[in-house]
DNA sequence: TTGTCTCCCGCAGGGAGACAA
DNA sequence: TTGTCTCCCTGCGGGAGACAA
């Protein structure tokens, strides 16, 4: 069974045609993944709505739905931009592994002039952003736990966090010698799950015990997996599932030969386009490519204001230890995305230069900058971006998942929210420079969802945090930066890098480097880049990775890799033999740092292998590979060899993009208030 | 995984093609199902062959093939025939559950004209058949069981028929205190299974205990499925399963709306039609309904000596009870399939009549005969037919499989079977009246296996007999009557109901009744009619019909139902008020023939039902009822309401039907030896 | 505070003889 | 000869405290 939220959507869709003064442009984004014809997905379609069409559930489906990485587009025979209505928003799980997906209907419209877009543009910026003004939201609690290796064993339940615990479940009578009570919480599917809960233990905690394993083993759940329970006002539990990166479970994986795959799956894009009919499309957000619908809105404004060359975005991102980090960055160059594969295309490819400030190490202040280009990206007033930490490889996602309620009724505006994976791919400011900053306030609340919120919600979804959404929605844009208040509104900037790039660059509004990648070697300890994971010429599989005892197997590793193999160990064009100190644990946050922002190096600084870059990241992603073990195939070789390793890759992803997706077509949507046109990149 | 058998096929392939002297007009009779449209089985197809292509797969694969019921035609825009060149064949498993299926590759071919069929068909009269003469068939040996309720438990293993075990297991050492030894045996997938294999229990029997039931859980096996095991020449042993009549599991299930199934199901046909460019065909046995390909030889011969008026047939066939029957034949008419669905259509919808000889019963000779319709049937000078026994509800099924050696090398000829359910719609004899009936012997080798042996590789499926392939195919015509050696080569008859009917119709050369229907009334006593399943008005479902108690459940149900409800009690036209004695044991047999007999009296009595009879057979088929509730839904009303209720069957089974099957097309096989033509009805 | 380990104990289920059809 | 039942015994796994990070 599947959970159709069409009901919902449909009061939404029927506020937004009739009543659009509290909506804006806002950002409903949704990529495309799978066939993105109108076949729908074979395995697991059984088109029976769910009668479950709550504000839980919704909140439900958005928290489980974290995007993760992105493909570069490929070239098709339709027109570049295609306009179309939004006619249906069905939010979806499939009943085999509870991965919520998308199916957007779509009806083509006539393509829209130039003096049009301004006109409906200037409609939007004198609307008045009354959001704050009606927090009609019911305030749910939400936690999300990932699972550990005890949560999942055949022994035992599921240690509750104390404040998870005590915030989303019902009380419980602490003076019984065993206090204990059943739980009841449905999925997404509708199916109730009963627990028995316990406080238990020695010393004292929360516990789901029986009737927890069937839930797991039903579900398929791994340690690394993520279950999330919500609380609605009405005291209902809901409970969802988020998958660690892994091989699809059930998802259609419609083989398609190269052949075949092309027409048989655009054509009725086509066909729909020509004859003014609808079609679908497909977004998983778990398994989301760099497709994508963008908001009529934001395409308008970026078309109307391009992002030129100089302009400044900052970010903020979190690490795996606490130390807070900002990234600056600046715009150095703007560039067709691929003039042959997308002539007519609006997307751009920034390069852009960003300035690392790493604080509370060591000695201090340690920067660099690295120019990196960031392909994507019509040019949005508004964006966001998160970046990946390696815990996405233990377990833990990181998400720049932004509210879906902020500030506006969430069963009004169930679509307001945006994807990471939009995000991975937009990087554009045109916000600044601009005066008046509430004008894009006013014209897309969604956007006033700084990056600092979008990662307090990222961490309430990793279990760090449980809050309300109405307090999280609320907090927004008070923990932003001088550079993010600048932007604020349109260029909270969010970049997520695919996990094996590892560049974490830290902001320094102190030191900066406008220009081309000036890379200094000198603060480089090698014995210090060899750390944990750099070794080198050991083709020994590493199991477990995701095991607690992770680090310091591997740690164990490196110190018998640097005995042994340090001689040949070369981090592209820098030789670790030199000398390897062993590393102690006060520089091994900075050491962590830079290993991640000079992994990539020889790519990043080079802006010809920027797609290269990007579909290796995805290839990294997709073939579900270790840290470490990408690392193997980057480091080890000369610059040259890198090059070959990365087309090796790039070509293996795309035969595996091309046969897991069947194709891959990249939506511009939009869902104004009145223009719920999409521009559709194919 | 899948097995893949081209290997295997493309050497027959080649041998037809560059070495045709062996090679007749053989019956490769190809059935279709699921997506006949070159999209493949979605869920399922891996694609990747797999590399056992031995002899001893491709018996396997057919001894796992009994065809069940069928369907009707449907109508689609596609010309009638279509006359396509077998590119590859590939027999294939489903990974999921196992189940054979058949993809064929076809090459539309121009059709041919009338003449070039006439020379055609003269070339292939000539030819002299030395299959006899060549046995290079491997000696095999194979069982098959039906799962009792004790081997599907969770106690025990698998209790092996004693004469089974020591046919196809390896020898034992039975001196030993306790004799055991591991069984190693491959399924269809290549996948090994071992078992423990004993010679315990007291009395002693054989057993498979340890991992066995890891394998009847991982096969999802359940009492009334069928394992069949098979020895090779080289001692190595094959595993394969072959279902009950249920619900498919895992089979790919295109639910496909009406609106769009026809186009793109039949689009792809329609497209390499009209470019010449190949296509695909499924044909997955055990759902396989009335769409087939045809033998080009076949066609070209029925087109040529068109089945008339006044055919007479014989067939045998076998029962729940030893007692042999014989059944005559005569074709009374000959239509069109359907004018409007079918303009051009070369299947004639055949009336007959049959003439039944009940022996060794009670008194000595009861007679009766029915004047039946069965629909299909290019008129073949070649027929099989076989009869589906109520054995087929209790898991036991009654096949009418041709041994696919038949006296021709199988490694060489892998297709030389025929499909059951070909036979089902296939009704036709032109070879009386020709005086040469060695040369429809010469001219079609796989014709020389009649019935009665085709009959006892049914027993050997059902695990009743234990028997080697060579030995089976070398019998072959020995056991066929006066009737079916008159009609020989070309008209071994082979009649296959769907279980409801229960039409038995018994062989007896002295009592014949030439014209319509004669139901003599007067034959059947009222009482005995209601024995056993004949309960009238009693809606309570009746659970375990396929466990051991069955019939006498049934039987004690049955006196309540007399008790109770035997005034309202009607057979069509036939009051069962009137009395209602308490059968017998003695007449209990004839009381079961006679109820077969008559229980569609009124449908197969009137030429007009003929096709409503055979959907409402699907029907029943379909939806996987059971015998008496079949019997349910067509007592009990007056003819009229049998009208109705057929109609409304059909209706059910229409819509069933579509869904499951997206589309259905009949092709017309041709795999002759130079002309690998293929008339595709559409 | 919470992850893991370990120990206890209940029960599902395999294995094989008993019994009967 | 073989299907079913029953009894025995093993091992999986749930449940909860112990212990430690």
């Amino acid at each position: 069974m599947e959970i159709d939220l069409n009901h919902a959507v449909d009061e939404v869709e029927k506020t937004v045609l009739c009543n659009g003064g509290c909506e804006k442009a806002s950002a409903y984004i949704y990529c495309l993944s799978s066939s993105s014809s109108s076949t729908s997905p074979c395995s697991s379609s059984s088109g029976s709505p769910a009668p479950c069409s709550s504000t839980t559930y919704l909140e439900l489906w958005h928290a489980c739905a974290v995007a993760s990485t992105f493909s570069p587009f490929k070239a098709f025979d339709l027109i570049p931009q295609i306009f179309c209505k939004v006619m249906n928003v069905q939010l979806l799980a499939y009943k085999e592994n509870d991965e919520v997906y998308t199916q957007v209907t779509l009806l083509p419209q006539r393509e829209l002039g130039g003096p049009n877009l301004e006109d409906k543009q200037s409609d939007k910026l004198g609307v008045e952003d009354d959001a704050d003004g009606q927090p009609s939201k019911p305030t749910p609690h939400v936690f999300c736990k990932t699972l550990t290796a005890s949560d999942t064993s055949t022994h035992g339940g599921f240690s509750v966090p104390r404040r998870a615990a005590e915030d989303c479940f019902p009380r419980l009578d602490y003076k019984q010698t065993r206090p204990s009570q059943e739980l009841v919480a449905k999925d997404l599917h509708g199916v109730e799950w009963r627990f028995r809960r316990i406080y238990g233990g020695q010393p004292r905690r929360h516990l789901l015990t029986t009737r927890w394993s069937i839930f797991a083993s039903q579900k398929n759940l791994i340690a690394g997996d993520a279950v999330l329970f919500l609380r609605g006002e009405d005291g209902e539990l809901r409970l969802g599932i988020r998958r660690a990166v892994q091989p699809r479970n059930g998802l259609p994986d419609l083989v398609i030969s190269e052949q075949n795959s092309y027409p048989n799956v655009l054509s009725p894009v086509t066909n729909a386009v020509s004859t003014k009919t609808m079609f679908h499309v497909f977004y998983s957000p778990r398994v989301s490519h760099a497709e994508f619908v963008i908001p009529f809105q934001k395409y308008v404004k970026s078309v109307i204001n391009p992002v030129c060359t100089g302009t400044r975005f900052k970010m903020r991102f979190e690490m795996d230890d606490p130390p807070e980090r900002r990234c600056n960055g600046v715009v150095t160059e703007i560039r067709d995305l691929d003039p042959y594969k997308w002539p007519n295309s609006k997307w751009r490819c920034l390069m852009h230069s960003i300035f690392i400030e790493v604080k509370k190490l060591q000695t201090g202040l340690q920067t660099a900058a690295l120019n990196s280009p960031i392909t994507g990206g019509v040019e949005f007033l508004d964006i966001e971006e998160s970046v990946r930490s390696s815990k996405v490889l233990q377990g833990l996602e990181n998400v720049g998942f932004v509210s879906p309620v902020n500030g506006c009724n969430s069963v009004n505006r169930p679509l307001n929210f945006e994807m990471q994976s939009m995000a991975h791919q937009s990087l554009a400011s045109t916000g600044i420079g601009k005066s008046n900053h509430s004008e894009f306030r006013k014209a897309d609340p969604t956007s006033y969802t700084g990056f600092a919120e979008s990662n307090r919600f990222l961490k309430v979804l990793q279990g760090q945090e449980i809050c309300s959404w109405r307090s999280l929605t609320h907090k927004a844009d008070r923990n932003l930066g001088v550079w993010a208040k600048t932007n604020l509104g349109n260029t909270s900037f969010n970049m997520n890098q695919a996990p094996n790039t590892n560049c974490y660059p830290l902001a320094s509004e102190g030191l900066r480097n406008m220009g081309n990648v000036s890379f200094d070697a000198s603060l480089i300890k090698p014995g210090v880049i060899v750390d944990g994971l750099w070794k080198l010429n050991d083709h020994k599989p590493i199991h477990n990775i995701n095991r607690p005892g992770f680090k310091r197997n591997l740690r164990n590793q490196q110190d018998d890799c640097c005995k042994e193999n340090v001689t040949g160990c070369k981090l592209f064009r820098f030789s670790l033999t030199a000398e390897s100190p062993t590393p102690n644990s006060q520089n091994s946050d900075l050491t962590t740092e830079l290993e991640r922002l000079f992994s990539m190096e020889g790519l990043l600084s080079d802006p010809d292998k920027g797609w290269r870059v990007l579909e290796f990241c995805e290839v990294v992603s997709k073939m579900h590979l270790y840290r470490q073990e990408v690392k193997k195939m980057s480091i080890g070789m000369g610059s040259d060899d890198t090059q070959s390793c990365l087309e090796e890759a790039a070509v293996k992803w795309k035969h595996q993009s091309l046969a897991q997706l069947g194709c891959q077509i990249a939506l511009h949507l939009s869902y104004g208030y009145e223009d719920q046109c999409f521009a559709i990149e194919s």
